[in-house]
DNA sequence: TCTGTGACTAACC
DNA sequence: CGGTTAGCCACAG
């Protein structure tokens, strides 16, 4: 029931407003939801999003643009190439002009 | 209930 | 600049 899953729906929400050619971080997301100090939590809810496949997964990175979840994806570099199908530009795992894709859901939600 | 774990982040060495 | 430590919290066993 709704007495955990809860947390997850809500990253579910947040990562599904994430707008084409754009990327936010776990920390921005779990700040948003009230829980700045679960950013783990943002991303254990994105392992789970493998059920979710409305989860657009790959425009999550961490705070410094880096693709520390490029490994949970199928292929070696299937999250990049995502990203970079969007636009985004990626070197070494790393979002190039990280903060002019950044989404802000305070910003842009908010 | 406790323990281990993790797609984070910051601080420290 | 890279490795380690610590805090954080939710989930699985």
């Amino acid at each position: 029931m709704e007495t955990s899953g809860n947390f997850f729906e809500k990253v579910y929400e947040v990562a599904k407003q994430i707008p084409f050619g754009r990327v936010t971080s776990y920390g921005a997301i779990a700040k948003y939801l009230g829980a700045a100090k679960s950013a783990r939590m943002v991303g254990w809810a994105m392992n789970a999003s493998h059920n979710n496949a409305d989860i657009p997964a790959h425009r999550v990175v961490n705070r410094n643009g880096l693709l520390t979840g490029k490994f949970h994806f199928d292929g070696t570099n299937l999250m990049q190439q995502l990203l970079e199908n969007e636009g985004i530009v990626v070197k070494e795992n790393q979002i190039q002009n990280f903060q002019n894709v950044f989404w802000d859901p305070f910003k842009e939600l908010l």
